[in-house]
DNA sequence: AGGTTATATAACGATTTTGTTATACAGATA
DNA sequence: TATCTGTATAACAAAATCGTTATATAACCT
């Protein structure tokens, strides 16, 4: 249970296709963020920063291995269970779009 | 089955905690948009707009009864169950604003 | 050390959001 | 008709959002 105050910040950050669809491709696991850059069409700092606007809301972890950070769904934070049930109402689309590095997936 | 574009939207118009206040509100029923007025600290005009937004959004349907019109959710959109889902997360807050005018609810 | 790759931050601009006040419109009623 | 109440729209300002380019930082690799 959530306050509506905090429920809606959260939305607020789900509220952006971008934003929605990282979080779609990661619930197939761990994305390394070089993979994002190769998948969306604008800037790496854009991508950075809608990567930073998840995990300041506590829905991402990241792990570094290397030069490459991988970032996964949050499962102990509080809105996970509301975040997997928004992204099962996502069709998956057909984006082939590989990580072109060395990332090791 | 949603794209990530079309429930990004909703979600958008769903990330404000006005707006979520208003629809946890309109899960008991019916509201006058007079009622909104009282209950928030916001100009007429801005829970004007918020419910403008709301409705274009498919979310909302409007009933006018003499000078007021009442607002409840909209259970044909396709985004429907999945707002009931969120704002059955939301706490039920004291919120004993009722409506000061003869609206008749 | 010096260069390359991956990611983050800073600074900036265009656009969107969200509020305000002023005004228009719709319906009820004296 | 004139006025009151409820709601919507217009015009505007402040703040937030989201992109860009330039630059910094971190780790790897000669």
């Amino acid at each position: 249970m959530h306050t509506a105050e905090a429920l809606s910040k959260v939305l607020k950050v789900l509220g952006d296709a971008t934003r929605l669809t990282m979080l779609k491709q990661m619930q197939d696991g761990e994305q390394c963020a070089c993979s994002f850059v190769d998948c969306f069409d604008i800037s790496q700092p854009a991508i950075s920063r809608h990567l930073k606007m998840m995990r300041q809301a506590g829905l991402l972890l990241e792990r570094r291995d290397k030069q490459w950070i991988h970032y996964r769904l949050n499962e102990t934070s509080p809105f996970y269970p509301i975040v997997i049930e928004l992204l099962n109402n996502i069709e998956t689309e057909v984006t082939d779009c590989g990580c072109e590095t060395d990332c090791a997936i």
